[in-house]
DNA sequence: CTCATAGTACGGCAGCCATCGAAATTTGAC
DNA sequence: GTCAAATTTCGATGGCTGCCGTACTATGAG
């Protein structure tokens, strides 16, 4: 183990990895849309995202955990970390590149 | 039972029961991704739709019966018997109008 | 009536998945 | 170094889900 490597890096897929299946089975959950639908309202910056102790949702710390990751590795969202905590903010950019209309679309159901 | 009602009626949730998860999670997998492009081509009314057997599928008939049924409880098809056959369509409309814009993007996103 | 066709119901099996609590890790503050 | 906060990892559990084959039902043709 290397003594102090500050950075801890995560996996994401890259934007043409981002494979639609997935895309739809990470939102069909009910804990990660609301996840998702609590990002919309954050920049995408890494600057703008929000932690995951920000996001208020009805299940214990480790499951949010497994939420969050599946996202991530769907490709729906991207996670750095600062410091102690971990930033979340929607890969808008990317989704709507690669799967135009649907992010909105899903959002937008999503609110009504 | 009744002699000889030769209707079989099937349950539909109405317009506005659709559920936006679980037409997330009907979507999200990949035969009945399939089944649903491939009905996209086909026309919403009762005459245009196809058979279930008229879809190939990589699985067995009584699977193929599960997904159908998983897709007409999410509101995503309709199926009505003709006969011995039982005729699918999409609900584009109705889904246009609970979800604007999420079949469209759903369907460009598969053909790619 | 008999038969073929189209689809269904049932039971079972294996794998995934959401969930939790408890213990561990990482980092910044003191 | 010590401590607290944020998040992770682990193991376990129960439920859902996809899959199949077999047996069954419903309908139309002959």
């Amino acid at each position: 183990m290397p003594t102090t490597t500050a950075v801890r890096e995560l996996p994401h897929p890259a934007r043409e990895e981002i494979r639609l299946e997935a895309v739809l089975h990470a939102l069909a959950d009910p804990v990660r849309l609301r996840i998702v639908t609590e990002l919309s309202t954050h920049g995408e910056g890494e600057d703008n995202g929000a932690t995951c102790s920000q996001v208020e949702l009805p299940v214990s710390a480790s499951t949010a955990t497994h939420h969050f990751r599946v996202l991530r590795e769907a490709g729906v969202i991207n996670q750095c970390y600062r410091g102690t905590a971990k930033i979340n903010c929607l890969r808008r950019t990317d989704l709507d590149t690669r799967f135009p209309g649907l992010l909105d679309a899903v959002l937008h159901a999503a609110a009504s």
